[in-house]
DNA sequence: CACATTGTTCTACA
DNA sequence: TTGTAGAACAATGT
């Protein structure tokens, strides 16, 4: 779900994503984990192969939860934390389901196997020793972008003096959004990725703020940014893409290091 | 070899 | 001092 090649693009894995993962996670809370194994500890993070095993060999997950792009899954005492980073996912499979090339960590049940797969380990896996740790771990983070409140987001725009795609993939100021998401909501809002956020009125923060949370309601139905032909997303990969609402040809340039894609008609500078 | 992407970390600048 | 921009970095497959 949400993760893989789609034509020519790989599928990071954002805010909708990780919210997939969640729900994957969700339907296994209550049973107990009989084993771990860590078969690349190259994904572990401050912590080693025997120790994350023994600390949850025979515990339970409980309701897990997301802040941002990141998992976080209590499991009776400690808490494990995960990071998709770019190329990972969690499913879930039967026991005798063949390994996959890129299977990093599995949680074995009775009746089936969570895998964490991760082909570039970018990111990885953490343990907290309790939730109150686990929340420090998130500390630096903004609010998570779904939950987030109109008048909270306003404040912290106000705050801020760089242009709308930095602060918008700024997880120190919201949490969940990724460069195929900025993007999209921008085009949604008719508002140019370039735009200084604070020369933003109070008609276009109002935009900004409903195309966000339309896009992310959208997307989390879909478990990913959808590539729908009526979206940005569904139009951005083509060479000389038009845009899907008006035709006019896609503008690319690359900001904070990221492909930025607008329509310069429906998003003026 | 270049490129793509993530978050982190560094430097440069106003 | 602070916040922001930009670049390098790590990983690995196209």
């Amino acid at each position: 779900m949400g993760q893989g090649w789609v034509g020519r693009t790989f599928l990071v894995p954002e805010l909708p994503d990780v919210e997939g993962f969640r729900r994957v996670l969700s339907e296994h809370t209550g049973e107990p984990i009989r084993a771990v194994r860590v078969r690349d500890p190259g994904v572990l993070r401050g912590i080693g192969a025997r120790q994350l095993t023994d600390a949850l060999r025979g515990h339970r997950f409980e309701r897990p939860w997301r802040h941002g792009k990141w998992l976080i899954a209590p499991a009776g005492g400690p808490v494990l934390m995960l990071h998709f980073g770019m190329t990972g996912s969690l499913s879930w499979h039967a026991l005798d389901a063949p390994w996959h090339r890129h299977d990093r960590v599995v949680w074995r049940f009775d009746d089936g196997e969570l895998r964490f797969r991760d082909m570039r380990k970018l990111q990885g896996i953490r343990l907290a020793a309790d939730e109150t740790q686990a929340e420090r771990m998130l500390g630096d983070l903004g609010p998570d972008a779904r939950e987030v409140a109109r008048e909270r987001f306003d404040e912290l725009l106000s705050g801020r003096r760089g242009r709308l795609k930095s602060v918008l993939t700024d997880q120190t100021f919201l949490a969940g959004l990724g460069n195929l998401l900025a993007d999209e909501i921008c085009w949604h809002a008719r508002i140019n990725p370039q735009r200084a956020v604070a020369d933003l009125d109070e008609t276009e923060r109002s935009a900004l703020y409903g195309a966000m949370r339309r896009v992310l309601r959208e997307s989390i139905k879909a478990g990913c940014v959808p590539s729908r032909d009526t979206w940005l997303t569904g139009a951005r990969d083509e060479p000389d893409g038009p845009c899907p609402r008006c035709g006019t040809p896609l503008s690319r340039r690359r900001m904070t290091g990221r492909t930025t894609v607008w329509c310069p008609a429906c998003q003026p500078s």
